[in-house]
DNA sequence: GTGGATCCTAAGTT
DNA sequence: AAACTTAGGATCC
């Protein structure tokens, strides 16, 4: 199936710049499993081709997952007033932020705590092969909440969760027993859903601000992680340190509700050397 | 040149 | 506020 894709949109970047765990670049295609779906997408001249799902209902679905729909080139006019983002954007443009799904991103950021890029992927796989559902030859949908909360933690401790083993468990526990309920965090405005967030074992304030921003919707959270927090220091403070909260408000007071579209281009431009931190 | 042992590095939450 | 985990890279026989 062949969409249409709006300028500046850049599916590589947007898939690439650590906000999703369950997609790879294969040659000039990123493959991927999205609600219990395995995709396969192209970017060619301005537009996607795209192979999986079932329905067009599923192919809506997943580039809303991709993030098609954001008015990109206005954002990205808005982020260029500031003199950092202009100068990075030439490297970054294209990046959109993707609704993810609430429950798999969640326990992906709880196992994302304290730990690096390919290994969080690595977990993530390893635990939709030993806990999800078989979609096809070799692909596995994200596991249930149930599916987790009844997993021993020997187990879970095998998909190299290590310390994490027992933080997913208990939020895989409170979202199955309905102490937690997914669908009313969805309806909450963002400091309510935020302090829902932060009272689950293995979710501190960075966790939360990255499942407020790619899940929940809530362009305005700004997660700072060590880049972020290196990328602002450099950028903005002359060198100055500063504490991760000061930086998120400092940033969302600079830059509103686009602050989640300036934390991605400030952390890809840190990690590709783009800053001097 | 090859391969195993051994260190080193990178990532937030409690 | 020290402790937690481990893949992957670097270095050294």
């Amino acid at each position: 199936m062949i969409v249409p894709v709006p300028s500046p949109y850049h599916l590589r970047r947007t898939l690439e710049c650590g906000q999703v765990f369950r997609w790879s670049g294969e040659g000039t295609a990123a493959v991927g499993v999205y609600r219990g779906r395995a995709w396969r997408v192209q970017q060619q001249n301005g537009y996607l081709e795209v192979a999986g799902g079932e329905s067009e209902d599923d192919v809506r679905s997943l580039c809303e997952h991709l993030g098609l729909s954001a008015p990109l080139a206005l954002i990205e006019e808005r982020l260029g007033a500031d003199r950092v983002l202009r100068r990075v954007l030439p490297h970054t443009t294209g990046i959109a932020i993707m609704q993810q799904d609430l429950w798999e991103s969640l326990i992906s950021f709880v196992i994302s705590a304290f730990n690096n890029i390919p290994k969080i992927r690595l977990a993530v796989e390893h635990l939709s092969r030993r806990f999800g559902e078989r979609i096809a030859e070799g692909v596995f949908a994200f596991p249930s909440p149930e599916q987790l909360a009844t997993a021993r933690l020997p187990a879970l401790r095998a998909c190299i969760l290590g310390y994490r083993a027992p933080y997913v468990r208990q939020v895989a526990r409170a979202v199955a027993d309905g102490l937690v309920d997914l669908d009313a965090l969805r309806a909450a405005p963002l400091d309510d859903a935020r302090d829902v967030l932060l009272g689950l074992p293995g979710v501190g304030e960075k966790v939360a601000d990255c499942v407020l921003l790619f899940a929940l919707g809530h362009g305005g959270a700004f997660p700072v992680d060590v880049w972020v927090q290196r990328a602002v220091e450099g950028a903005y403070l002359k060198g100055r340190r500063a504490s991760p909260r000061a930086i998120r408000e400092w940033a969302q007071e600079r830059f509103g509700a686009l602050a989640g579209y300036a934390n991605q281009h400030l952390f890809t431009a840190a990690r590709q050397g783009l800053i001097s931190l």
